[in-house]
RNA sequence: GGGCGUUUAGCUCAGUUGGUUUAGAGCACCUGCCUUACAAGCAGGGGGUCGGGGGUUCGAGUCCCUCAACGCCCACCA
């Protein structure tokens, strides 16, 4: 017998464990052919990243997933890592060494600042993966992997050469988005468009060669019309049309543009004469091809003014040139109107500032030929889904597909492996960097100062970790992977991304099974973030109620693929049943000694009828988890575990085993123990996933010396057990006497130290003797004295009634009767089954659903019908008898 | 402008292919209990007609249409 406090401390045993495991080797995978494998890839978090809740609902999915597998006997990796996160980490970095040293990396240079940011990533980083070790997440640890390694950046070479030599890597001059605090291009994905109150300035230009004439435009974007180099109308539109061909003398900048027709000008649309800044905005871009307009460029990199901007502007920022250039037309009386107006403004993910559409020269992606595989792919349903909504989302996304802008203007990074001479012009991607231009021989050759956007490192995670591109035994026997557990933001970054890397350099599907989780926002639904102040530090709830506590009452409310709104209390529903577990635990391990076999059941003819009805729960219990785990309903899976151990294993099956217990037939008293050890010992390795701690430390007390951890335990089997579908009416029918019997006394007040008499009588020859055979445990769990059960029963004077089916109950209350009290109760049950008869007859009265509804669903109906009138009948009498 | 999701008890949510009771759970609430596993607990109780409207069906919270509210995603109208 093991000592265990009252209550349940994760504290004392969280730690110990996770390094237990470590140190046996259980986290540890190899290749086993032959073995079936289960294959997980962590989605790599930012290496500034910190635990938030958003990585507890996914890693403990995640490990949910993985510790299952383990249990059901596949050789389980779960690979660990992270993200170099280009833009995240190099201002991190900045921010810290501004701080600390009032430098900028430009004092460092490039190779000394990216050296400071390993040195930084080497003390610094990758916090959360340690964190993410205080969760118990059953990663393989030895395999950690991070995106700029130098497997991983072997990877990214590769499949950068293979993709410019197959003509689907090319640069160009675009119009890309910049952010201006970065100074980097991003990719579309990279761009959030948020609604924001601005308005529509209308500005009278002037027209050139004819006086007082102006031609008036509206812009969302007044400073950008020092870049203007032609105002446009729509060739149908009659108001302008004598218009086109002249030309406007554009104020302020003091520039002749043209006016010009283009069908992309909506009419309707302000004024219907739009001012077209081609270096600036990506429709007048398209524009300014077509007709072969000026592309100037009026911006620096930071979105300051350039030197191409009347002196007096040049330097300021574009919102401080906004309010100048409005002021000054204003003064000269350009201004026709200002109308508020609502638009769509993109900013920059990482920087939170407006984006800047720049024309620069940047490295894209040809991305359409890689999509079709990767549609093909999920709308097969040889990659699946959960839920399987999105996949409409992501079939949108890569039917309309756009080119992939891939170069970052960063120093962190992977180098973009083009190499260019300036002598003989070669420029080629190599996989090796050459000493020399192998064209002409020149020293003179460079390599593009660019690095690549992060995410051309993380699309290749599934294989690049696995060793990829040399082939070996693990890429050969994880890969494809099994699950994929992600947000569905990132669904564009990453997930269809990494599909089509998976096809293209691997042949095959990186994954077989896409589980989207939900966004945890807090309780008024707004997303978790560090400025609200509203995202709880997952290590501090851990601090609080412990990390299986966090992990199980956060999967309990966490539906399939919804959002979750989440608040620190709803962990006390974990915490609570943990502890509840503890203490359901401690009964047992009181009651044995070191006598009693573990592990085993009893033989099937000394069960009792309790014993074979939580046998017959467990079963059902098994199956249906079972069943969740195969939808990823996984708070389903937890809810019946939860029901299973709180209501029918500690509420009904404890105190019905307590008779037993406390009584002095050893031998009784040993079947009910083996029973309630192999239920508990079934229940811990149930919930080992959700809860790997506190069940690793209840599994020492209950099993075998034989038997491993439980880690590494096998997974309950619903097979060796029985359905016992008498035992399981029996119980019932037992369960519903003995609450009639709680609820009348609840209800009369009577103290619960005073036991009462009660009379069973009516019901079948059958069901009496099922109540007669279990009449110790109705004795005991409704505190009954005296039980008498027989066909014909006299109702004591001073006693309250009670129906369930055809029995009629009585519990003798002498003194403590309240007849008031008494007939409210039983009008109250008159009424209730006087609604059901109601309901049922109706149905019954109607033909057509007699004459249409499936025959057994008439019957049943019949049935339920009998069986009220019965109960009716004879709470009718009870109440006559009452009131006399 | 397109697409998606949500709307069930005071709060947070279940309700899986339409038919086991008059729709469930946790929290909160009310009553009674420190009953030797557990007061982070035990026993009992009150509370919703399932966003509005229409339809299909013998039968709908569960399918269809429509309206409304809230939220999310995508989209180059200045």
């Amino acid at each position: 017998m093991k000592e265990l406090s009252k209550t349940y401390d994760p504290k004392h045993v969280e730690d110990a464990w996770f390094t237990h495991w470590e140190k046996q080797g259980y986290f540890h995978s190899e290749p086993k052919p032959g073995k079936p494998s289960f294959c997980v890839m962590i989605p790599p978090p930012n290496v500034t990243g910190m635990l938030t809740m958003g990585h507890v609902l996914n890693n403990t999915i995640q490990d949910i997933l993985v510790r299952k597998a383990r249990m059901e006997g596949f050789e389980t990796m779960w690979l660990p890592g992270t993200d170099h996160a280009g833009i995240a980490t190099q201002t991190r970095v900045e921010k810290f060494i501004r701080e600390n040293e009032g430098k900028t990396r430009h004092d460092f240079g490039r190779e000394a600042f990216v050296n400071r940011i390993w040195e930084w990533k080497d003390e610094y980083g990758g916090m959360i993966i340690r964190q993410l070790r205080k969760l118990g997440v059953s990663c393989d640890w030895e395999r950690e992997r991070f995106t700029l390694d130098d497997g991983l950046s072997k990877a990214v070479r590769e499949v950068f050469v293979r993709l410019y030599e197959k003509g689907l890597i090319y640069k160009g001059k675009r119009i890309i988005n910049w952010c201006p605090v970065s100074h980097t291009a991003l990719s579309d994905e990279e761009v959030i468009h948020q609604e924001k109150n601005g308005n529509l300035w209308y500005f009278k230009y002037p027209v050139k060669d004819e006086k007082d004439r102006y031609l008036v435009i509206a812009t969302t974007r007044p400073e950008t019309m020092l870049g203007d180099t032609a105002v446009a109308v729509n060739p149908k539109d009659e108001r302008y049309t004598d218009l086109v061909g002249k030309s406007i003398l554009l104020p302020l900048a003091d520039r002749e543009i043209p006016i010009i027709e283009d069908s992309y000008v909506d009419m309707e649309f302000g004024t219907g004469a739009v001012k077209i800044t081609p270096a600036h905005d990506p429709n007048d871009y398209n524009i300014g091809l077509r007709h072969k307009l000026d592309f100037l460029n009026i911006m620096n990199e930071d979105a300051s003014m350039n030197e191409n901007v009347p002196k007096r502007f040049i330097g300021m920022d574009r919102f401080a040139c906004r309010k100048a250039i409005v002021k000054e037309l204003k003064a000269l009386n350009l201004v026709e109107k200002i109308e508020d107006y609502t638009n769509n403004i993109g900013f920059s993910e990482r920087a939170h500032v407006p984006i800047e559409p720049r024309l620069s020269e940047q490295w894209f992606v040809k991305m359409e030929p890689l999509a079709k595989p990767a549609l093909e792919a999920v709308n097969s349903g040889k990659i699946k889904f959960n839920p399987e909504r999105w996949v409409k989302t992501y079939n949108h996304w890569l039917e309309n597909i756009r080119d992939w802008c891939i170069s970052r203007q960063l120093w962190w990074g992977h180098r973009i492996p083009v190499f260019s001479c300036s002598d003989c012009g070669w420029e080629s991607a190599e996989r090796k960097d050459p000493a020399v231009c192998p064209a002409c021989g020149s020293k003179n050759i460079k390599q593009d100062e660019d690095v690549l956007d992060t995410w051309f490192s993380s699309w290749l995670w599934p294989f690049s970790t696995l060793g990829w591109p040399d082939t070996n035994e693990n890429l050969k026997y994880y890969y494809p992977t099994n699950d994929m557990v992600t947000a569905p933001d990132i669904i564009f970054f990453w997930v269809a991304r990494m599909i089509m890397a998976g096809y293209e350099f691997m042949g095959d599907l990186p994954f077989k099974n896409v589980y989207f989780t939900g966004l945890i926002r807090d309780m008024q639904g707004r997303k978790m973030s560090k400025s609200l102040g509203n995202s709880p530090d997952p290590l501090d709830v851990i601090d609080q109620y412990g990390a299986d506590a966090l992990r199980f009452g956060m999967m309990l409310i966490a539906p399939k693929g919804h959002d979750i709104l989440f608040d620190t209390s709803q962990i006390e529903l974990g915490r609570n049943f943990m502890n509840k577990l503890w203490n359901a635990s401690r009964f047992v391990l009181m009651n044995i000694d070191e006598n009693t076999p573990l592990g085993e059941l009893p033989d099937d003819n000394e069960l009792e009828t309790p014993d074979r009805w939580i046998l017959a729960q467990l079963k059902n219990t098994i199956n249906s988890v079972n069943k969740r785990f195969g939808q990823y309903r996984f708070n389903d899976a937890a809810k019946n575990i939860y029901d299973f151990t709180w209501s029918n294993f500690c509420d009904w099956y404890i105190e019905l085993i307590k008779p037993r217990l406390y009584g002095e037939d050893e031998k009784k008293k040993a079947i009910a123990l083996k029973t309630a050890v192999y239920v508990l010992r079934n229940i811990v390795k149930l919930l080992h996933p959700y809860a790997p701690f506190i069940t690793e430390e209840i599994w020492q007390s209950v099993k075998t010396n034989k038997e491993p951890d439980i880690m590494v335990a096998d997974w309950p089997k619903a097979e060796a057990l029985t359905e016992s579908k008498k035992a399981v009416k029996d119980m019932t029918l037992v369960m519903d006497v003995i609450t009639a019997i709680r609820t009348i006394r609840s209800e009369m007040t009577v103290p619960p130290s005073k036991k009462a008499d009660v009379l069973i009588g009516g019901g079948t020859d059958a069901s009496r003797k099922v109540l007669k055979a279990q009449h110790d445990y109705i004795e005991t769990l409704a505190k009954v004295s005296d039980l008498t059960i027989a066909e014909n029963v006299e109702q004591p004077d001073l006693s309250s009634s009670a129906v369930v089916g055809d029995l009629e109950i009585y519990v003798s209350l002498a003194g403590l009767i309240d007849v008031d009290k008494e007939k409210e109760r039983l009008e109250k049950d008159i009424a209730g089954f006087e609604g059901r008869i109601k309901a049922v007859s109706g149905k019954l009265n109607n033909q057509n659903f007699v004459s249409r509804a499936p025959g057994h669903v008439v019957e049943h109906e019949r049935k339920k019908l009998a069986g009220y009138e019965e109960t009716l009948s004879l709470l009718k009498e009870n109440y006559k008898k009452l009131v006399g």
